[in-house]
DNA sequence: GCGTATGGTTCGTAGTCCCAACCAAATCCG
DNA sequence: CGGATTTGGTTGGGACTACGAACCATACGC
């Protein structure tokens, strides 16, 4: 990774380099973007997650690489907070079903729609081709 | 942001959401690699600024965006660990010189080598042409 | 039906992070 | 010069993240 400051201080080395630090300057804008509406990066992982669609416990866990143990308190924290509502599951009665409330739904698109608006410089220093372009050659980089 | 999940189980809508998947799944591939060596994240990035350079307390919370009592706590674990070395600052005595140790240099090194192994999947996606459009890509775009 | 597997919660521990309060050294300025 | 202010770090308290182990309850397999 050579060096992952936040502030790029020097044109990186080579690609590995190059996405280290843009991973670190984008969690920085998404880490802010979230603590300004009073969610940790985490809580609000869930939110995105659940955004999509209702998931038990442990599928969300599963999703974020956590263990079911510290989805129980980010769910717990974030049912207190009236984001989200856990519901006894359908078919089996051990799951718990987790879907976001209006208030859930509504904060995570509100967030969504700063991190657009924050990260919007970044596409602005590029030309509408090289944000094709780049968009692109991160989808091919990523798929595997 | 669109959607965060760690495995990208579709194809990224706009640049924005590309970036953000691809940084997550950067910070994943971090965030295992410093756990094989019992770091987190941070402590691997206090570690990886100071490579670089020594720094006194205050200045490492500012380029890591911290509070310096964070970074204080910090510093003392990586020291008890004997991955760095505390020496009173040469100039200002209430200052606090921090420097790697041998074993910190060491162990950045190691990291350093792995995360470049653990990435090399990403990189060998894409064709030699394409790996240099990508990094000159995100340099652009990180430049501000 | 009984044993086992699975879904969640609870508990204890460690680390991260902030803010507020604090001490010590350095600097200002009257 | 010397008291007031600023600056560098540490300490303490509190909330959150994260893990593993232990624990219930329900579901499933034989």
């Amino acid at each position: 990774m050579a060096a992952m400051p936040d502030e790029p201080d020097a044109a990186p080395a080579d690609l590995v380099d190059a996405l280290v630090r843009t991973s670190f300057a984008v969690m920085a804008v998404l880490t802010r973007v979230a603590a300004e509406h009073d969610l940790s990066l985490t809580q609000l992982r869930v939110l995105a997650v659940l955004r999509d669609r209702p998931l038990r416990v442990t599928a969300l866990a599963d999703h974020l690489g956590l263990e079911k143990s510290t989805m129980s308190g980010l769910v717990d924290r974030a049912d207190k907070r009236g984001l989200l509502v856990r519901a006894p599951g359908e078919r089996d009665r051990r799951a718990v079903d987790v879907r976001l409330s209006a208030a859930g739904e509504e904060l995570v698109d509100r967030v969504r729609a700063d991190v657009e608006r924050a990260l919007d410089p970044v596409a602005a220093a590029l030309a509408p081709a090289e944000r094709r372009r780049l968009r692109a050659l991160l989808a091919k980089a990523l798929a595997r």
